[in-house]
DNA sequence: CCACATGTTGACCGAACGGTCCAGAACAAA
DNA sequence: TTTGTTCTGGACCGTTCGGTCAACATGTGG
């Protein structure tokens, strides 16, 4: 009973995590998140809370939707473990290399920006890296037992190197670094992991 | 003639660098910046102009500085180039593993917020990197000379990848994650650039 | 058709924001 | 001591901040 919702509460947070995106928390305001949801502020507060509470759940369906994506990039046919991790890396050092502005991953600027003061944050970003090193682990499992990983290789440690080495080219990408230090960082992370070049 | 300042400049941008450090740019406010200081707004904007211009003087001190430690860190006799390397290596791994709060770099934390909007901080940015990355291809080269990396490789490329291992064990320190993934990234790091562990 | 529960809107609030400005303090030069 | 110049502190400004609230709109269940 009663009067229904106007709005599709989903759609309402992707513009919300437009908004963030571009600005960060600290400099999104209330006016920014209401013209980018087309909410008044007492439909935003009564759906969501406060501000901080709406950016929860922004970035909790951010690394919920990035992790999905990782996975989807990365499972599938176990014969062809070994290109999906290059093409992984690939496709990041080329996100790269284009010149600013770059909207960094959100998860790396909330990281940056939010999560020594909040600790939600950091156990989100705490959560989703973990999530991410064992998608790695598991992908290379899967080369090593096509042989395209030699056997005798720790895959968890590896996954935990190119886990870094994601992070950092994404570090390297905000900066608008050059694409041929993003492509270097990718093909000496896959060697180290084993993998024979492209 | 007239009257003298009461302060030093320089340890008034080293409280500055305090503040803005702990909280980022757009979270900290001028009343902030005085406490931290102990000058008035007058003194502030007369001396160093808005807190745009004063965020830029502080991370250009701080990339000085931080680019000066590393050179402090990796410069010496070439005889111990790899042991230098090793060392800053787990020593940015050792910073790390302590839980949050954890204060990450803050030319990181500053990329992350304002690199996108700011294009004086992504210059900034892509020039401390890009001297990192000379220093460490340096780096590489020493141990070349002294056999400790094998001759063969690119020192150039091989640079990119360490920076890029750096950068990313510094956005996993952000977040707070295990000591342990930290070592790994660096060990395996140390490893692909051809040096033997520990 | 009515009563009620919920959703929506925007006026409104006190606080905090970045920034300006000026009266007075403090020193150097005369 | 006087004069001139700079520096200092904080009152003050208009704006914007995050957040609240009450009046009103819009449906549903009876």
């Amino acid at each position: 009973m009663a009067r229904p919702r106007k709005f599709d509460e989903q759609q309402v947070l992707r513009s919300a995590t437009e908004a963030f995106w571009t600005s960060g928390f600290a400099a999104t305001s209330l006016d920014d998140l209401m013209q980018a949801t087309g909410l008044g502020k007492g439909s935003l507060y009564g759906t969501f809370g406060d501000k901080q509470a709406l950016f929860q759940r922004v970035l909790d369906g951010y690394c919920a939707d990035a992790t999905a994506d990782l996975h989807a990039r990365l499972s599938g046919p176990e014969s062809s473990a070994a290109t999906r991790l290059r093409a992984l890396f690939h496709a990041v050092a080329a996100a790269g290399g284009i010149p600013i502005p770059q909207r960094a991953c959100l998860l790396a600027k909330s990281t940056a920006e939010l999560a020594a003061t909040n600790t939600e944050v950091a156990a989100k970003a705490r959560q989703t890296f973990t999530t991410i090193a064992e998608l790695l682990q598991a992908e290379v499992e899967h080369a090593q037992a096509t042989g395209d990983i030699p056997a005798d290789r720790d895959a968890r440690r590896t996954a935990h190197h190119l886990l870094a080495v994601l992070r950092g080219m994404e570090a390297l990408t905000e900066a608008g670094m050059d694409a041929s230090v993003l492509r270097d960082a990718a093909d000496i992370a896959l060697e180290a992991a084993g993998l024979t070049a492209t």
